[in-house]
DNA sequence: ACCCGTTTTCCTGCTT
DNA sequence: GAAGCAGGAAAACGGG
């Protein structure tokens, strides 16, 4: 059996090439060798903080546009940067070092490995193949890591995605277990050639930081472990880790709507019907969400002030302050960026999660797909909320809605005040759609 | 670089 | 008068 260990210094050295690594040799029954990346926390939730251009942000605050982030991300799955998948403890021999399969990263890694992005890919693989109504999923079983994903028994999966889709998912995800779990105790050592992959990884990965700033940030370290394979060995349980999470301080100060989220959060937003639901799910973006405990409950972004100043016509230009995260944020999802969620989409995932709205809009009439804001103003924060445009007011949001009449997308509804109707090119709503 | 689709912003006039 | 509606105009911005 053989460690490795790659230091710290490698990373802040300005010649990366220079990798170092050292053998020593020891008897264990040990299966694998995994290289572990601790990226310091700090440095992964810290692009959120800037994301986060509200006038007052807490890590639980926007639940909704969280929540349906994930499931945008369900819905127009983003291909994750390597290393922002290797968070957690990826076997190195298990990185597809290409990425080139169409399929995602997930197929060229053992599932146990898996981040919650790669289940989160692997499953849409599948929601695709199958055809299956991604509307029905629950997002908060799709928020779960590898090593969560195999440790479930198969009467659980057949529980959380149906029998059908639950039984597809657990065929294959079988099937991949089999496939790596002769592989576990090989590849222990890195080749240079893959240190020499490793290293381009880092780089592509920090564009921004040079040598010795790589040093702070990463740590990382090669460790000996053993892979478990049964429940009772995995530490960082699915369930533990979102139920032990700490619920959102009552004062934040953030808006009453926010607030009336945080509080109805406990269930899933896309299958509210779901009854053991407990995840929290405040993970804004799966791609920094890899974190294994709890980060502060509150963070505090102060607004630049002077919203009353006159400008010309159209919308200004976005600040291109703090080039340094905003440019790695910016070049990670360029390369792939989903296509957001559409207004309408999301004013239509509001009304069919009634119970998730806390009466921000209801059903006028549920067939013909009449509906009425209740809150307008509250609808237009969460909607500036999601699009990180603190500025949002109805005024503006109806504006575009009103677009949406010429597309059919939306029909009028005379002489009633914040009613409007789906048109006939809208999709999703309709109770044969939904199932409810 | 340019076009296109989808907003976002601002505005005027009208209606409830 | 306030709030909302209607829709023109211009601009931002991401994707192709």
């Amino acid at each position: 059996m053989q460690t490795l260990q790659v230091h710290q210094e490698t990373f802040q050295n300005t010649e990366p090439r220079r990798i170092t690594h050292t053998h020593t040799h020891t008897h264990s029954q040990a299966t694998g060798l995994l290289l572990t990346q601790h990226v310091h926390w700090d440095f992964i939730w810290r692009p959120n903080l800037h994301l986060a251009n509200t006038t007052e942000f807490t890590m639980a605050s926007s639940e909704l546009s969280l929540i349906l982030n994930n499931a945008n991300a369900n819905l127009y799955p983003e291909p994750q940067h390597h290393l922002l998948c290797m968070t957690r403890t990826p076997h190195l021999s298990e990185i597809n070092f290409n990425n080139s399969n169409t399929m995602g990263t997930w197929d060229q890694v053992n599932p146990q490995m898996w981040t919650r992005q790669n289940v989160l890919e692997w499953i849409g693989f599948h929601v695709e193949e199958s055809r299956f109504d991604a509307s029905l999923l629950n997002m908060n079983y799709c928020n779960m890591d590898g090593l969560t994903l195999c440790a479930t028994s198969k009467e659980t999966l057949l529980g959380m995605f149906g029998q059908r889709f639950g039984e597809r998912l657990h065929q294959n995800l079988e099937n991949l277990k089999a496939r790596y779990a002769n592989d576990l105790s090989e590849n222990a050592v890195l080749s240079e050639s893959e240190l020499d992959i490793l290293e381009n990884i880092l780089q592509d990965s920090f564009p921004f930081m040079h040598g010795p700033n790589l040093g702070p940030l990463l740590e990382t370290v090669v460790v000996q472990t053993t892979i478990p394979t049964d429940n009772s060995e995995s530490k960082y349980s699915y369930f533990d880790e979102y139920t032990n999470q700490q619920t959102p301080e009552s004062d934040h100060g953030y808006d009453s709507l926010t607030e009336s989220f945080q509080s109805s959060q406990a269930g899933s937003f896309l299958n509210p019907s779901s009854p053991e639901s407990s995840s929290s799910s405040s993970d804004s973006d799966p791609e920094y969400s890899e974190k294994p405990f709890s980060v502060s409950s509150k963070i505090t972004v102060k607004q630049e002030p002077g919203k009353n100043q006159k400008r010309g016509r159209g919308r200004p230009p976005k600040p291109r302050d703090n080039e340094g995260y905003e440019h790695f944020i910016q070049s990670k999802k360029s390369k792939h960026a989903p296509r957001g969620t559409h207004l309408w989409e999301f004013i239509r995932d509001i009304l069919i999660h009634p119970e998730q709205n806390q009466g921000l809009m209801k059903w006028e009439d549920r067939r013909d797909g009449i509906f009425k804001f209740l809150k307008s103003e509250a609808v237009a924060q969460l909607w500036g909320q999601k699009k990180k445009n603190s500025s949002m007011t109805y005024e503006k949001l109806s504006r575009a809605m009103r677009y949406y009449y010429k597309r059919e997308i939306l029909e009028r509804v005379d002489g009633r005040r914040l009613v409007y109707k789906f048109g006939k090119n809208s999709t999703g709503w309709r109770v044969e759609e939904t199932g409810y």
